[in-house]
DNA sequence: TATATTTACATCGCACGCGATTTAATCTTA
DNA sequence: TAAGATTAAATCGCGTGCGATGTAAATATA
């Protein structure tokens, strides 16, 4: 780099991108999850329990890249909503287990349509299918990655 | 896709990875920032200030994707710290312009070693360096079609 | 088995993000 | 030029994220 201060420039960055394209993208769910009375991150542990079922707030938390507290008064809103329900494991008290409602069991049909939206709207010309399809591959590496170093990070 | 709810799943999704290596890059920083008495956020405005200057709160904000709801409160925060100015412009009373004071100007030293470090920490065999940078062309471009359909969705 | 350590979740405080609204200045246009 | 529309910041409220700490249960170890 001829510029000695260029690896300061935000062009030169990777990190700006993904916090403005996650920023982005979240926003585009928006409109569509009002619809669902649920927020982004609601949504996402909602698509954890819709795949995986009843799980302790560890394993949601595991699948997200969230802490408990994070995930805590997050979980107290949806139960709020009437989407879940919360209990301690008669194995493990200190572990508490989130389980679907049949309210928020039901709330899956209605989020089927989203994926669908969202895909379209990334639907442009500038990007190719194999170049998308590359893009998702070394994003799940990073995050691969990233995930082991916190892992790493946190002993 | 044989399942037909697999288009639920997170791990089919594009969204999902960008919110979490979003959030875990700026893990990553916050040590490193620590050090010098910033956030994330506020360390991307510096970034602006520190390679463009003098310039109104508008013009942060159009290159972060942040607006006056986000940036003021921040902004406010980094004059507490001494770091920058802000005072109403002659030109157009609506408009506030942001300046680097000479404690502002001088972080910039201190500052640069963070790519530095952040690169290296990003240096995994995993990943090659033409997959990088093809993974940082699309990103770009995902960012500069989002921002185009944000601009769009304002009207 | 008594004690120390670890683990799971909850709580607290602070800094974002952002939709919605307000205020003041500037621009448009009739 | 007066009235309405637009623009730039600021303000408000709410929901995250997350570092730090607390609490209780389970596990490890002496």
């Amino acid at each position: 780099m001829s510029n000695p201060a260029a690896a300061l420039y935000l062009e030169n960055q990777l990190c700006f991108p993904l916090y403005a394209a996650s920023r982005m993208t979240t926003k585009i769910y928006a409109p569509l999850l009002k619809a669902l009375g649920l927020t982004y991150p609601q949504y996402l542990v909602m698509l954890v329990l819709w795949q995986h079922g009843e799980q302790t707030v560890n394993a949601i938390g595991s699948r997200l890249y969230l802490e408990s507290n994070t995930l805590t008064p997050l979980l107290k809103r949806l139960e709020q909503k009437g989407l879940i329900s919360r209990r301690r494991s008669s194995k493990d008290e200190r572990s508490v287990l989130v389980q679907l409602t049949e309210t928020g069991a039901q709330l899956k049909a209605k989020a089927q349509e989203i994926p669908k939206t969202i895909l379209a709207s990334f639907n442009d010309s500038r990007l190719t299918e194999p170049e998308v399809l590359q893009f998702q591959k070394t994003l799940f590496k990073l995050v691969e990655i990233l995930g082991e170093r916190a892992e790493r990070d946190k002993e």
